[in-house]
Formats: C-alpha cells, structure tokens, sequence
DNA sequence: CACGGCCTTTCACTGAGTGAAATAGACGCT
DNA sequence: AGCGTCTATTTCACTCAGTGAAAGGCCGTG
C-alpha cells in the first residue's frame, strides 16, 4: 500500500458497504473498488467473502447489491424496525385521522435517518425515502431531533454552514438558535416550505424510557393546507403515544456517537 | 487458535453480525465473543472497529445492539425495503378489501424470510416478524417460493425433515411434492392450518422481470372465516399487480444461492 | 484473432492480527 | 477500606492472513 499504509481489514470490509448509497445501490467491483480506495485485487477478495456471506448479492447483470442476510440483520437495529414496529400503529392512527404524510425519523450524528414514512397516495409528495438522511435544521424532524440534542451536537451543526434548499430555509445560526429554543418551549416544531415551497411540517419529540428524545414524528402537508398550529396538538399527542410504548418494550442506548 | 487456525478477518466480522438474532438483538461482548467462537480480545478489537462505524451500538446497559447505520445500508437491499416499497401500495389496497393479515416474503435459501407485514388489529395474531425466517414446507407464502424454486433447491428442502408445527403440517415429503405440483398448476397456494391451529393463509407468487417468481404475497385469515379457495383470486390479483410494478423498476438478480 | 475491459489467481513478502498474560474497572460482600 | 470476582482492555513478541505486482482467464467487439 501506498497512502494508507495499515488500513485495517474490517474498515475495508465497512468501506466497501459504504459504498453503497441510495444513489447507486448496484455497483461493479471496479466501482466497488474505487469507491472504497482499495486495489481492485483486494476488493475482489473481500466482496467475494461478502458474497459468500450474504451481505451481498451479484445480480444477473454482473453488479453488487446489498444481500437480503444484511438487510435482515441491519432489521435488529433498535432504532430502525424496532422503533418502527412500535410506532406504526400510533403512525397509522395518524395518518386515518389527517390521510396526509407521516414521517418517524432518529438522529444519526449531524444527520437524521428517516425511519417510517406513510404516505397516502393523495397526500403532497416528499422527497424522503425510508433509510434516507437528511440535514437537520429544515425539516420538522430534524428541528425537534436538534432542538433535543446533545449541546456538542448543536454546537456542530450550528458552527456548520447551513444548506439552503428555498428562500425560507434558515441559515442563520442565530436564528436557528433562537428557533430551538423555541421548539424547546412548545414542544413541537413547524417547518414552513424550508425543505420544498410546497410543504410544510408539523413534528413532535418522542421520548424513550429515561426521558431523553430518541426520535421525531412529523406529518407533512400541502403549503396552502390547514393552519400548523392547529395540527401540533394531534402530533404531540402521536409522539406521547408512542413514548408510552416506549416505556414498556423499547431498550436503552446511548446518543449517536 | 486451536480449531481453527487462520480464521479471515472478514469471517470475524460476519460472525459477530451472526450473533444478533432476533431471539437475542442485545449482547455483552462476552455473549458476542462465545457465540462468534472468538476469543475475547479478539472480539474486543473487531467490535470496537465495528461501534466506531456505526455497525454496533453500546447501549447504556452496557450490551451491544445492531446499529443505526447497518440498518441504513441493510435498507438498500434490493429485496428488502425496494421491493416492500414498490409493494406496500398494493399490500395497502389488499388490506383495505379484506382487513386481514397481508404478507410479503422472499426465498433466502431454504427459508423465507418475511419483508413486510400489513396487520390490522382485528386481524388474526401472526407469530411472524418482518425481517424473520422461517421453514418453506408451512407456510402459503413458503409454499408459493418452494413450489417456483429451482430443482436443486426443492430436493434439498425434501430431503431434509419437515418439521410439524400442528397434526395438519405436511412432513410427507411425497405428500408435499404432490402439493408444489398443484400450487405449479393452479397458481396459488392453501396453507390450512399448517402453522398454526388458528389460522390458514392464502399466497400467490410475484414475478420479476425475467418472468422468475421472486417473492410471495399472502393473506393470513383466522380459521373459520371464509372460503381460502375464494380469496385465491383477490390475492393473485394483487401478486400480478406487483409483478408488473416489478417490471418497471425492479433491477435484476439471481436466484439466492 | 488480436485487442481491451474486467475480474481472478499466483507467488513471495510483510505487517495487521493474534494469543497469553498483565492490567484496569466495576460491583458486591464483609 | 480491603478483598474477591467478573468483565473488558492493553501490552508484547510472534506469525500467518492479507498484500501488491504481475500473470492469467474470460468475455465481447472490431
């Protein structure tokens, strides 16, 4: 080797899954291999255990996908069907009620990863996908998540430049620290055509059983639909809810690292 | 080592994936270390490479669960929430005619593993989980993805010994080769309490876009509602509806190995 | 049939990973 | 406090699993 002179060969081995993204979730080795910053010999060898393994699989058309024997363990996560199984019924609920999008979504670092989406067909269409990230300070979610956080957490994301995504995203620090704080006071979060000009967001913290936020529910309606606050009493009753199941099933962890 | 000398490194890793089940998603390192058959420092090492990725997580008890981020990627899975994504709409639609259990699964060798589940509270409890496993031999979905599977796959579920879950489970390997053929002719598949005394289902398979069967859908209904033979229809329906969603934008892949 | 793209295998070398033992915590008991 | 037990991490010298370079398949394609 050459830069990396005793790269380990698990961070190889989790290279190369990184490799993967919702972007481009099938691969050839020699794009495996470039992504991952491994000589292609050394790709082959490790995808090749992969493949015997089941965390990958090699499709007809000779390229790597993620194997359905990951996809079955990465479903033991705590946080992602766990959660999610917890939740649905209460999401359900949610979304007789409003039959508008309904969104479950955790912090992941810097990031949120959206956990559960249900989605009525006639409801606005949202960007987000199941397992997708997305930056915290625009969306419902991601202000309840960050408004929660660890002080470290906010200070990162705050010292951060901000992306904007339309003329209303926030990407002033002060103020989005003055709409934590705010968030913090109510309990819920209004994100109003941050994300899309023709959406807006209502989101509420869910608590785990030591009291800390470990997830966000959000319902995200049309721009020109209902008033926000009229619709944040009905999502924090959600986001209770679901707290209270918590309480019972749901075992404890520590923050994202 | 001693058994084993010159375990890769990647075999390792996989292992201690391995260990988390569904029956046991929290584990000590000490637990991880036994059940991967790995000496403790070495577990040590490769867990904490493992946490430092976002594989694991330590939660405040002190046991390591699966990790948010193994979830992300294991969601990337073309079988896994791709298909249950281009399904649910369907799945949703089934649910609403019948209000019963709606099922989908795929073959991962000689098992199925279950990709989602549409419950109603008022449907029939199912002993099954998204993301679990189970025999062929059972269940309609199993019977479905055993009667399409390749020969090679079918001799070797025979066999083997049919487990009996009730007194009406076929564990005659004649019996059952004879019920693969009908499911072949008639399209779908009856299981009349063979799981469990309570329930019957009804499967129809999915086709991908090489015409090969790639996953099952299913309706789970208690045992004294309602004519299986009758529902055949309802849930063939919704198996092509799905085949065709499939046609579109499901990419291709080889049979699991 | 020579060429090029793509992947796998061979071979000798070497440093990442190893076991054994020492060390460090965490907890309970007296 | 002091000791015992259980569990996890670190140290250290050794060695075998993983490595790069090059050669070898295996296609399609001009």
């Amino acid at each position: 080797m050459d830069a990396q002179p005793g790269r380990s060969v698990t961070s190889k081995v989790l290279a190369l899954l990184d490799a993967f993204t919702p972007a481009s979730p099938a691969l050839t080795l020699s794009e495996l291999a470039r992504r991952a910053e491994l000589p292609l010999p050394t790709a082959s060898r490790r995808v090749a255990e992969l493949v015997a393994w089941g965390a990958l699989e090699r499709g007809d058309d000779g390229r790597y996908r993620i194997g359905l024997r990951l996809w079955e363990v990465g479903s033991l996560a705590p946080r992602g069907l766990g959660l999610r199984e917890l939740a649905l019924p209460t999401l359900e609920d949610l979304y007789e009620v409003t039959h508008e999008n309904v969104q479950l979504a955790v912090r992941q670092d810097v990031e949120l990863v959206f956990i559960e989406r249900i989605a009525g067909r006639h409801a606005v269409p949202v960007l987000t996908r199941v397992g997708g990230r997305f930056a915290l300070h625009a969306t419902g979610v991601g202000l309840v998540l960050l408004a929660y956080a660890p002080a470290e957490v906010q200070e990162q994301v705050l010292a951060a430049p901000l992306e904007r995504y339309t003329p209303l995203t926030i990407t002033d620090p002060g103020r989005l620290r003055r709409g934590l704080a705010e968030v913090r006071r109510t309990g819920y979060a209004i994100s109003d055509r941050q994300v899309t000009m023709d959406a807006l967001s209502v989101a509420a913290p869910i608590y785990g059983p030591e009291g800390a936020v470990v997830a966000a529910i959000s319902l995200v309606v049309a721009q020109h639909r209902a008033d926000p606050v009229a619709l944040a009493p009905l999502v924090q009753a959600a986001g209770r809810t679901i707290s209270r199941s918590l309480g019972t099933s749901y075992g404890s962890r520590r923050s994202a690292g």
